[in-house]
DNA sequence: CAGTGGTCTAGACCACAGC
DNA sequence: CTGTGGTCTAGACCACTGG
């Protein structure tokens, strides 16, 4: 069964189309999550191309942190961890070092008009509708954290059909789940605000605190979210891997 | 011209090793920083493998940042430009978030006997012998952060034969010159301190401040130096990529 | 044992740089 | 035009998994 891709007379490398194709399928969660894709072998009769090219389409999305190959057994589908991307994403910690996970809260969503700023942040036209979040993290039932989020309206509007009480403590699950979008990795700004204050922080009359904005990005580098993440300055850690 | 490297006897497989030959090379400067590496036919023929091996292994180098593959022209020895490792790893910035190249100055330079802590963060064994060097790097001639390195002895043993002045802005491109060490990856830690007291800093009378702790590691993934920095909190500007 | 991914080869053809 | 890296193929053999 031959599908001669070469009709999408795209002048990509075949093995980029290829990997296109497995990321549509994946989407579409052709194979279940946690289990196999079919051997190389028949991926590439399928295809139509060599092993050689299927095995650089797939390596691709094992970079990606979408696919795992272990030897002996198979390709599995490896949809991207949220635990892990807990401590990738919200790196905060106590101050012995331990990694804290905070439960999340919505506190206000509503869908917004284009900003100007905002959307020059997610790299879109002045105008672009938006949806915009209020969310709170507590742990033991206090807020440590307190973050503003734009999402592009488009891909993103099912979310204003959920309640507050629907959002898990992760977001980027549910941006998945409900949206389709995938988000893979981030850019993250960190500043330090002497005086802050904040509708849901406990941070006293102005004290100091520390701010995070973070832009991420999807499958394919578009910027999916902005958010501005606040936090008091003195139960601030902060870890990251320079590569 | 066969050099069979299967005497090397190791179970890795042959790109590792010819990387790892490569990098040997690399570290010997035998091809001009900034100029090409033979073609990849000459190497396939020098090693005695295939031309596909020497790409998989040219292509690890190429990840690693130390190698750049331009299409029509060759490879080329990249040694890693130490103007972006600035970036990389020194992102203080501005307020208005434009990079900072502050100049470096050596203030202190000593060896130290093993102490059980540092060795620990450099794991290695309690009693190891050290490096420590305290650091300033300035803006318009006042110290903007302060710097506390903590180097093994046994590859860094060069560098106590410098005076302080003979220290550049950049510690990366000295270790490398001087040692032949390498750093290609580092981890950091960002807490924020509220009173802070620093020989050179001018912070006030313990004003608040920002401490990043850094561990900077070899190509092997050996670390080779454990870094605090301190830096004024109102100043402070970081960004990071999170992949 | 059969089936999987991992390595390696030899060779073809393409795209690009530079003379 | 030649020489470079980029893509792709078909097939061999190895290493690992699991029945």
């Amino acid at each position: 069964m031959e599908l001669h891709i070469s009709q999408m007379a795209e002048k990509l490398p075949r093995y980029e189309q290829i990997r296109h194709l497995l990321q549509q399928e994946l989407a579409k969660q052709s194979w279940p999550v946690g289990g196999t894709l079919p051997s190389e072998q028949i991926l590439a009769e399928t295809y139509g191309v060599s092993i050689g090219t299927i095995r650089k389409a797939v390596d691709l999305l094992v970079r990606d942190g979408l696919l795992e190959k272990v030897q002996g057994k198979g390709t599995f589908v490896k949809y991207p961890d949220f635990t892990s991307s807990l401590t990738r994403f919200f790196r905060h910690r106590n101050k012995a070092g331990q990694a804290i996970i905070p439960t999340g809260r919505v506190e206000k969503l509503a869908a917004v008009d284009g900003n100007g700023e905002i959307n020059a942040f997610l790299g879109r036209a002045e105008h672009e509708p938006l949806i915009y979040i209020e969310r709170t993290r507590r742990l033991d039932g206090s807020v440590i954290v307190s973050e503003k989020i734009w999402l592009p309206r488009e891909p993103f509007a099912a979310l204003l059909e959920l309640k507050p009480a629907q959002f898990d403590d992760l977001l980027y699950p549910l941006y998945i789940k409900q949206c389709g979008q995938l988000i893979l990795s981030a850019r993250e700004q960190l500043t330090f605000l002497p005086r802050y204050t904040d509708d849901y922080l406990p941070i006293g009359d102005g004290g100091a605190a520390v701010k995070i904005r973070r832009l991420a990005y999807g499958i394919n580098g578009e910027i999916l979210e902005y958010r501005e993440s606040y936090g008091k300055a003195v139960d601030f850690c902060y870890e990251t891997v320079i590569a």
